[in-house]
DNA sequence: TTTGTTTTTTGACATAAGTCAAAAATTATG
DNA sequence: CATAATTTTTGACTTATGTCAAAAAACAAA
């Protein structure tokens, strides 16, 4: 929970009632290595804080598993179109490690961010952080190749590489786990 | 004026006195086509509401244009990166029609959200909507083949057909004009 | 209209990346 | 440690899409 609470203040600083009224919010949750936390098709009610661990979403595309993204320490996970929207997810999430989530209702967050206007701007501008995020896949996705988009997640996000087993690395660069491991090494 | 006030409060009911301040912070702007609302390099200090008209983000890539967004009636348009971290856009927005916006500057933005709840609500729900529609491109992007992407964007957003050239058009979709033009003729 | 400009299409060819199958390497387990 | 299971690499071949150049079509202006 500490570390919660001082990663949230890293982002945005609360005010003191806020940051207490946070702490009763969440629930911790243990979970071991390939359990789902989210099952296609169900409605994903809750926003997890991972404290320790990894894990990632996916989806089936042509009886093909298709990584789209990595969560690990610190970040805060959900299936974000489903957890907004209220329908149903189109993506599991899999633990990649064994791991200690803290997790929020959707209820919950609501009286929050209800209750505490700094929340709410927090939440704001932790929606500005990850669009921006997405912005930047976006872009490498779409004009990129294959070969630069494996030396940006070499730059950018090294860590994936050291926990992750290329499969996954693949689909989430969007390219077959064959053409990743022929770029590799060619590098 | 009147035209952002309702387009607003069809996303999130504001309270009388958000409503009210909110119309004091826009200013209007006529632009013609072919215009430059923001040049590359500068920094983008407004965020604008398009009520009239249509325009395209781009930057270059190779000594190639690359459009990467449209906008529209009612859509929110700025240079997203720019206007949020403060950096130098890398892109150019570029009127496609004569058009009517009306600009907020971020320090202005930035008073209406201290003072007011309900606007951070609306922005924080407007950020959930292009989040969203951004996670759905980029999986168009990444997983969906050249011809997919057109259907797709034939039905979902039909009216950039109309409104904007193909070679926009083929660089929105992430495909080369000549590729575009052959997946219409055997469509 | 006629002429010039811009946009779109077509053709010929090149290339990045995918697919399927099998071998090699790595990791897990009795 | 030996065997099984999983993950990664390699090979041969296919395919989608890109590139460059030119023709055709559409649009704009005189």
């Amino acid at each position: 929970m500490q570390q919660l609470l001082s990663h949230i203040n890293a982002y945005y600083r609360l005010s003191a009632e806020a940051e207490n009224a946070l702490q009763y919010c969440f629930t911790e949750i243990t979970l071991n290595k390939n359990e789902l936390l989210l099952i296609q098709g169900n409605v994903c009610r809750h926003l997890y804080f991972l404290e320790k661990g990894a894990l990632r979403g996916f989806y089936n595309l042509d009886g093909k598993e298709i990584t789209h993204w990595f969560g690990f320490e610190n970040d805060f996970v959900t299936s974000f179109h489903s957890f907004i929207t209220g329908e149903p997810a189109v993506e599991n999430i899999q633990l990649l490690e064994g791991s200690i989530l803290w997790a929020i209702s959707k209820e919950t967050l609501n009286t929050l961010l209800d209750t505490h206007h700094d929340m709410e701007r927090l939440l704001r501008i932790a929606y500005e952080k990850y669009y921006i995020r997405l912005e930047e896949r976006f872009v490498n996705a779409q004009f990129k190749t294959a070969k630069e988009r494996y030396e940006e997640l070499i730059l950018q996000t090294p860590h994936i590489l050291e926990r992750v087993p290329l499969g996954f690395i693949a689909s989430y660069l969007g390219i077959s786990q064959e053409t990743l491991s022929r770029i590799r090494s060619r590098l």
